[in-house]
RNA sequence: GCCGGUGUGGCGGAAUUGGCAGACGCACGGGACUUAAAAUCCCGGGUUCGAGAGAGCGUACGGGUUCGACCCCCGUCACCGGCACCA
């Protein structure tokens, strides 16, 4: 009989999605495991491979884990909203909504045709009035708390999208989706304070199963750190404040800057001499984007402020104030002391202007470069009470100092900025407020939502930089829900980020119309057991979710303070020559075209034996026929008929093994040597005939990753029930063992030769079956044995010298 | 520049974390079956020298620790990812 994988698989997908063999239970006794997978973005080029291998690889664990005796919960759904959708339906003339539908379905296909075991009644889609109504509500609460708040700001304006993008989605001074030039612009913007989570969002971290890159990668982007505030006086009166992480340099400031978007150049306009000259560059600056003012070793430009001068106050002298780009208004106070001595860029600066450079910390040349060390090795010099201190000892002993006298304290300070969250776009989520002259923003009422995203004829961006949506005049004229006198829809929608930053609590109870889900199933479920995906989202959706699902946290909504229990990250898939797949290259995999040539198990079977799960790995055509090769192979040894329910004598030892060790890779997602294991179960079957339980413990065994030859197989085999449904079998160590054991004889450290030993030889043992070897006896010859190195059963190591 | 990661045959990758480097697969070579080819099955293989038994050299490079190092330590180089005038 031939493996007609068309067949077999379409038969079994028939079958589990009838039966429904992924459903979930809340509140079943067993065990509950909640893995989750980062749910597909649905474009129109269908699924890629690159989705197969996180899917694939959760599958597995899913399935591996139900056959483990756990309830298992492993949800799918689709991130809907977004651009891509959007600016296709603008081109083609056809509405968001029905791409979307079409799309969905066409995913939805896809995924069922690689025999994944979603609990497809569970699947959500975030561009459902029925779920969006609760993306709205976490909104509004959100809204109530303070936590969101609207501000005239400079943002990210993106020339092609017509659209403000958070500073996440800025890439090398590019829009993250269509590449196009990317300015800075001042509007009104719908805010979160993510920043008031930013201590707990960093030290929660403790509490998790990340992985360490995922961790790490968190922190940086965060970037908390610990420095002091401190404040000089001047001239023109006003007290000037500046953010250090080097307060023992104090001594060494020689000049200040300012940004040039510092209020106080407006309100020292007439102190100052050289007015025009502190314009001109102020201009300047502006029109510049931020990607131009942070160009890579740009010179330092600036301006002096004539007129006006800062008093350092642990020298008293007066020190003159600059103007310069180098400053940053968004990070600090805007204004930093410059210490050319050890700050490379005061250096810099300090240099081009002529500035005094003062060696407040022994150790480096400050005549070539700033010395910037922080640890032992620099000791303070010109510094007053602090000379002879180590920079170790000085940064406590000036915090002190500057808090005593009152010109500072300490202050801790962050990268992280607020989340700018609303996009000028047709195809998200209405931000559910309205704008009444009289009561300011007031929010929709919770029992009118969800606030529905009207149907509009156009819903083209605007070249004024307002959302499509204010052309709708009769959907943005409403009454105030608090006066009831007439007041304007909010007409900008939630960025792509909104819906997916709690969509894992909706899988929990997907249809609930009364809460985002019930506390029951909150209870059970949360938090997500194991939750994988990419890279690219650990400082964007990972972050934002967690700061979400905190938030919820606080206003009682979900019971875990953190939202996902484990982190894991899987490499990309590239093309065959190494290089990321795209259209342009002409180098993409499709998945439909894998499954029709070799059939799902197959492209599963590949894509886990691709390599390390952790590492990117490129695609390799010939290397796909080598396991459909392996299949067949099995197809052959399994179809036909075999005798003895119990493991055969001549293979028992592999199997035990082979349950051992396909187990526990599954569960450290090592899942290529799990496969190299099954192959070499095989070739076992191949060398030594099976029993029928040799060929029931492989097909429990291969069944997480080739579901569907496994059912097949095991039901012509007879065995009750499906093979996705039966017990993971169980390894028995003691039938595992070797009795002789191939013992490694190293002379001097080099291998020489091997022995047969008995298991658990003894170092006499050992040392006599050495010596009696021809090869290692002719290196012994005219030696002594200084010293016998044993480890037990593997290695023994013999040091010879010359007999005297 | 800073923070992470990686570097092993012709190729993808293994190596119980300090104990026989190269599992498993791809590609390749040889054999069996076949009129022949494909498919399938069996065998082989890091590299150099050697007819051979065997010996030397081998995990990016240079040192070190150790009876023993792909693994630990110090230094260097290359590539990948993230951040980047964050004071």
């Amino acid at each position: 009989m031939e493996y007609n994988f068309a067949r077999i698989e379409k038969k079994w997908q028939d079958r589990w999605f009838s039966e429904k063999t992924g459903a979930a239970v809340t509140g079943s006794e067993k065990p509950k495991f909640y893995g989750l997978i980062e749910f597909p973005y649905p474009s129109g080029q269908g699924l890629h491979v690159g989705h197969a291998r996180p899917f694939t690889a959760m599958d597995i664990i899913c399935r591996k884990k139900r056959m483990d005796g756990y309830n298992v919960l492993f949800p799918i759904g689709f991130d809907a909203f977004g651009l891509p959708t959007e600016n296709y339906a603008i081109k083609n003339h056809i509405h968001p909504s029905i791409v979307t539908r079409d799309n969905i379905a066409n995913f939805t296909r896809q995924l069922k045709m690689l025999g994944y075991s979603f609990d497809w009644d569970r699947c959500v889609d975030t561009t459902d009035p029925d779920y969006y109504k609760w993306t709205q509500w976490i909104f509004l609460q959100l809204f109530r708390n303070d936590l969101a708040y609207k501000a005239t700001m400079p943002v990210n304006w993106c020339t092609s999208c017509k659209c403000v993008l958070a500073n996440e989605e800025v890439v090398d001074g590019v829009c993250e989706r269509c590449g196009s030039e990317v300015i800075r612009r001042e509007k009104s913007q719908w805010m979160l304070r993510i920043t008031k989570y930013a201590d707990r969002l960093i030290d929660d971290l403790d509490d998790v199963d990340f992985i360490e890159r995922v961790k790490i990668q968190q922190k940086n982007w965060i970037g908390r750190s610990e420095g002091t505030e401190l404040t000089f006086a001047t001239t023109a009166g006003d007290p000037l404040t500046v953010y250090t992480t080097r307060c023992d340099t104090l001594f060494g400031v020689t000049y200040m800057v300012l940004s040039p978007e510092h209020p106080y150049l407006e309100k020292w306009k007439d102190a100052v001499s050289n007015w025009d000259a502190v314009s001109a560059y102020r201009d300047e600056a502006a029109r510049k984007s931020d990607f131009e003012r942070s160009e890579l070793n740009k010179d330092k430009t600036g301006v002096l402020l004539d007129g006006v001068r800062a008093v350092n106050p642990a020298t008293r002298e007066e020190i003159p104030i600059y103007v310069s780009d180098y400053v940053l208004m968004s990070y600090g106070t805007g204004a930093v002391m410059g210490v050319p001595g050890h700050d490379q860029r005061d250096w810099e600066f300090a240099t081009k202007f002529g500035l005094p450079i003062i060696e407040v910390v022994r150790g480096g040349d400050i005549t070539k470069e700033a010395f910037t060390l922080k640890d032992d090795t620099g000791i303070m010099v010109n510094s007053g009470f602090l000379n002879g201190m180590t920079v170790k000892d000085a940064i406590p002993a000036m915090k002190q100092w500057v808090t005593e006298q009152g010109f500072g304290h300490p202050k801790t300070n962050y990268k992280l900025r607020d989340w700018v969250f609303s996009r000028q776009r047709y195809w998200g989520e209405p931000i559910p407020l309205v704008n009444c002259p009289k009561c300011g923003w007031v929010p929709v009422p919770e029992d009118q939502l969800p606030v529905l995203l009207p149907e509009v004829e156009s819903y083209e961006p605007t070249d004024t930089g307002e959302s499509p949506l204010s052309k709708m005049t009769d959907w943005v004229n409403t009454t105030c829900p608090h006066c009831g006198g007439p007041a304007q829809r909010e007409t900008d929608t939630m960025p792509q980020w909104a819906g997916s930053s709690w969509y894992f609590l909706r899988y929990m109870d997907p249809k609930n119309d009364s809460a985002i889900a019930s506390k029951e199933a909150l209870d059970y479920w949360s938090p997500v057991d194991w939750y994988n995906g990419g890279m690219e989202h650990t400082t964007l959706h990972l972050l934002y979710s967690r700061f979400w699902h905190k938030f919820l946290y606080d206003i009682g909504a979900v019971p875990t303070k953190e939202p996902y229990a484990k982190r894991t990250s899987h490499g990309m898939i590239l093309g065959e020559g190494g290089e990321k797949m795209s259209k342009s290259r002409g180098n993409v995999v499709n998945p439909n075209d894998i499954v029709e040539q070799y059939g799902a198990d197959t492209l599963r079977v590949y894509i886990m034996f691709i390599g390390d799960f952790t590492k990117a790995a490129a695609w390799s055509g010939k290397a796909v026929a080598g396991c459909k090769r392996f299949l067949d192979r099995i197809w052959v040894i399994a179809s036909e008929r075999r005798e003895g329910d119990e493991l055969s004598k001549a293979n028992e030892k592999e199997v035990h093994r082979a349950i051992q060790k396909v187990g526990s890779d599954i569960e450290e997602m090592k899942f290529n040597t799990a496969i190299a294991q099954l192959m070499s179960l095989v070739n076992q079957f191949y060398a030594n005939e099976p029993s029928r339980g040799d060929i029931r413990a492989l097909l429990l065994l291969l069944s997480p990753f080739a579901p569907h030859i496994a059912e097949e197989l095991w039901e012509l085999q007879g065995f009750e029930g499906m093979a996705c449904e039966t017990a993971w079998p169980v390894f028995d160590e003691s039938k595992m063992i070797d009795e002789v054991k191939t013992i490694a004889v190293q002379v001097n450290g080099k291998l020489r030769s091997t022995v047969a030993a008995p298991l658990d030889a003894d170092q006499q043992t050992l040392l006599e079956l050495a010596l009696a070897d021809r090869k290692i006896a002719g290196y012994a010859e005219g030696m002594e044995i200084v010293k016998t190195i044993v480890v037990p059963n593997k290695l023994i190591n013999l040091i010879l010298k010359p007999k005297k």
